[in-house]
DNA sequence: GATAATAATGCAACATAGTTGCAGAATATT
DNA sequence: AATATTCTGCAACTATGTTGCATTATTATC
């Protein structure tokens, strides 16, 4: 994806939710499209200031929940217990991360979800999960193939 | 189990471990004994208080620190992003944790571990395993059994 | 294209969780 | 009882996240 062509779709999502389109929100879904793995707040302001974009602090909090409440964005606690953030294309809500212990990259695990609930004891009723994985993604783990 | 069964089994596992038994670190240890589920640091600071323990905000960090380094009680990674501590009776060290959303507990699940790994997709390369679950215990779901 | 209503932003200040350095106090060892 | 070592308490600090409010930008309407 090229970058004109995720600042198209981000200003295509904002425009379907209600609510305004603003270069804090355009800047920040467009990197959240843009990134492969979930970011956390800092990484994001981070990636703004190179693309020469600059909001406070605040703004990327209220532009972040607002973007989770609209259901645009996924807001996902990491093992590192900060949020992070990614733009779900269609994504389920529920699945598990993995989170690399040599790059630091979170990766969504799409296809880990149903093996989960069997062995659960009786009388717990479960409304929401959250599976995070620690260890060597593909490319730390096996470098070569890359 | 009484108070001073609990105090005996503080003393007793600090004994073993290499370092000093201090009034802090009993008291913390008997409280993590006593206590059901898994304890906030903030939980654990309150019920110290209502024993008549006084401790250092700091003191209580560096004594779960040293508790959990020398394997007496276990660190886990709550749905609200904070940590939590409880000692660990022989249990294993993966498993699920359960977080009702209702009186805000948190139970360890032992049982709920092998049905995990299997739709892993391949190249990862998984060395811990966090399964947070939300919902409501069997006490809220259903008081009438209790 | 200008205007008004509404919503988002920036700033400052605050809240909470957790950490670090260091002097003084407590523990274990002899 | 004296010593070396290790904890503790204090103060200050960092990081993450939140709130209130005045200012600014967006959008719908004219």
């Amino acid at each position: 994806m090229t970058p004109d062509v995720i600042e198209q779709d981000a200003r295509e999502l904002l425009y379907k939710a209600q609510g305004r389109v603003t270069p804090a929100r355009l800047g920040v879904l467009g990197i959240l499209l843009a990134a492969k793995s979930a970011l956390s707040h800092q990484e994001i302001e981070q990636t703004a200031q190179q693309q020469g974009l600059s909001f406070d602090r605040v703004t990327l909090y209220r532009a972040l929940d607002w973007l989770v409440e609209q259901g645009i964005a996924h807001k996902v606690g990491g093992v590192d217990r900060t949020w992070r953030y990614n733009a779900l294309a269609g994504a389920t809500h529920q699945h598990a991360h993995f989170h690399c212990k040599q790059c630091g990259q979170i990766f969504c695990l799409e296809s880990l979800q149903p093996a989960l609930l069997f062995s659960l004891p009786p009388g717990y009723r479960v409304e929401e999960v959250e599976v995070n994985l620690q260890g060597h993604c593909p490319a730390c783990a096996d470098p070569g193939t890359n």
